[in-house]
DNA sequence: GCAAAAGTGTTACTGATACACCCATGG
DNA sequence: CCATGGGTGTATCAGTAACACTTTTGC
């Protein structure tokens, strides 16, 4: 631990999210403490010198080996008695060089393609994870309130901007997974005729030749998504009178 | 200066909006160094002890004597270089204990009710004023940076969540004030005819007795927001599908 | 041939848009 | 009596919502 590198006042703490075709997930770190399995968020003390995008992305790199991800800062919590509990303040004692520092933390949420990416063996994480964001799961320090806000926040920015969505999508995908991703955000079911219908007049999705393979029923086409035209055709500024 | 008092890691920055029945103002505080006006943005570190949406509302009481505002953070700011501008070093030098340490900065957004308040004389404002958002103007620090963020993130919040726009109304008003309200927010003219009648099929839109008095043309009726029936009536849960 | 998900159109309804004139007041 | 902004209704258009059957594949 070379605590000299970090400004040990300010942390980032990241919810990172991943869809596996049925439901969202985000990704904890489990470490063993007197016995017991204690669940936590990834994330770390920012360096000194360090952006803090810089620190998240750094984070999410060690523990993935990806770069490049969808990341946005959505809050800081700075509450000081954001630690109380004891068993995370021992904790604490045995990592940080100053460990009675009151540390402000910045949330990001992160969006991962589930597909096709190893968890990288990380300093701070003794196993890695994931888990359904809808099942409640205890979190060390005041990371259920992180990880709350971060998925709400999500929420409300895929609203605004649901393009990025497709960041929880692999590369080819078919409507079917669209729409249960889409409905695994919303948390309300849609009538399959409508969503395929407003769906392809999209010219931003694009129908590939490929189709599913090796399934027990009528083989479903793969679409990508084209940013370049999403952006082109999208100029989404609606705006909603009460 | 009673600096023992402070984190010096940790501020808060305020972006405090009011409208004018024509448009968007922010305040500034305006400073004199070496014989040039500095415009900034309120804001503060954040006290030993003291939470983050506690020094926020802090500074705002400081600068209006006004309470329970509307307040929300947006962002944190955390740049190694956002302070780079030797006459902000300078500054910084003058005024705090350490001046060479990093600081993280919160951004605030807050909206006032213009009619009825005077400005406080405070300990960190030589003089407060409204500037209009749209009309450019040098601020210190990363200041436009936070200003121009803070006017972007309020308007995101306010496509979600429209109430929170009567915190920048009188406890009454005319729809005509409303609708000007609307567009200097959504930047675009509306039909006066559709935006009354939309208007008017909301219960939380009550009429007051009351008329406009004074002015040299008919009179406006006045109505009030009631937010109890808003929240009864309004569950928003629009869901936008690409 | 059966189970399982893919794929496909029409109708009814609801909300948005476009648009022009009379009314009440102060000066 | 004139200037000013307040206040009102209708017709058209576009998008949303509801709804059931045929197709292709693996086993």
């Amino acid at each position: 631990m070379e605590d000299f590198h970090y400004n040990p006042h300010i942390s980032v703490d990241c919810v990172i999210f991943g869809f596996d075709d049925q439901k969202i997930n985000i990704l904890l770190i489990k470490r063993k403490q007197s016995g017991k399995n204690v669940f936590a968020l990834p994330g770390d003390l920012v360096q000194k010198g360090e952006d803090l995008d810089h620190a998240a992305s750094r984070v999410l790199f060690e523990l993935t080996g990806l770069q490049n991800l969808y990341l946005e800062q959505f809050k800081a919590f700075g509450s000081p008695d954001r630690i109380k509990d004891p068993v995370d303040i021992e904790w604490i004692k045995s990592i940080r060089e100053h460990p009675e520092e009151r540390v402000i933390t910045i949330g990001y949420n992160s969006l991962v393609k589930v597909d096709g990416f190893e968890f990288t063996p990380s300093s701070f994480a003794e196993e890695v994870l994931w888990h359904p964001i809808e099942k409640p799961q205890k979190l060390a320090f005041d990371h259920n309130d992180i990880a709350n806000t971060g998925w709400f926040m999500l929420r409300e920015k895929i609203k605004r901007e649901p393009m990025i969505a497709f960041s929880l999508l692999p590369e080819k995908f078919t409507l079917r997974q669209l729409q249960t991703l889409y409905e695994a955000i919303v948390g309300i079911s849609l009538d399959k005729r409508n969503f395929r219908k407003r769906m392809l007049r999209n010219n931003f999705l694009v129908a590939m030749e490929e189709r599913e393979t090796g399934v027990s029923h009528k083989p479903a086409q793969y679409f990508r998504f084209d940013e370049d035209t999403y952006r082109e055709d999208f100029a989404r500024d609606q705006w909603f009178l009460f």
